[in-house]
DNA sequence: TGAATATATGATCATGTGTTCAAGTATTGA
DNA sequence: TCAATACTTGAACACATGATCATATATTCA
């Protein structure tokens, strides 16, 4: 494998510069790794994911989340508000109370492939 | 829609109690949700992305991917470390220098399921 | 064996995140 | 119109996380 001198951004002295070329050339732009890192973030807490899987049986009200995750309804009001502003699941209003659903199929799948890595 | 009184875990009053009881059967372990918040971690930062991203290209260095990415050795070793506990990459020891390489095919396809809802 | 290179790791510090409490809004029904 | 219910939101605190620096380890080659 060639291995060639210095280049700029690398404190060390040796860089496989065509290789290195070539994976510049794959990355996404700069934006597009900030929204999926801001993605995966509403994705990193189990109360949240619990949110996520019981709302993949069906509709449910801020009070049936609470007793499902077993968490306080103002706690569980403020992951909703996550997964609300990363579009994952859409309210709908009926009298006072809040109907929360999955807006998404993308979630499911997603998570279904980490089970699936995670399974190994 | 039938509503019932108040349920131990839930400080509302009104819970629907079968989609609850429905709900909770579709909940996975505490320990899964906890690993998949934890597998899900790795992916919060664009510097990780962006070293996954970069391997899918092929094998490199951490010389290499310090350039690619334009983050110190030290930080980019650190992010690989990250990377290795959640078996998203393995090392290839070849004499002082280590190539990275992706250990597993799930990571793309998450990644790209990400990019698909975040592309509406 | 010892110097040089490639990478890893531990400590520190600034910043981010989740939970809780208190207060706010919206809707219903008496 | 006023009280009660369902939910939201903001502030405050404890805890986690990423970047950086200094140091440690591993490998090569003179």
């Amino acid at each position: 494998m060639k291995v060639v001198e210095k280049v700029e951004t690398c404190s060390c002295e040796t860089v496989h510069e065509e290789e290195v070329a070539k994976a510049r050339r794959v990355l996404p732009y700069p934006f597009v790794l900030e929204e999926l890192a801001e993605f995966f973030k509403v994705l990193t807490d189990p109360t949240r994911l619990k949110l996520l899987f019981a709302l993949g049986s069906g509709e449910l009200c801020v009070c049936d989340l609470s007793a499902v995750t077993g968490s306080g309804v103002s706690s569980v009001s403020h992951h909703l508000a996550a997964l609300r502003r990363e579009k994952l699941v859409k309210p709908r209003r009926d009298g006072r109370i809040i109907y929360y659903s999955l807006a998404d199929i993308h979630v499911q799948q997603i998570i279904g492939y980490a089970r699936e890595h995670l399974a190994e």
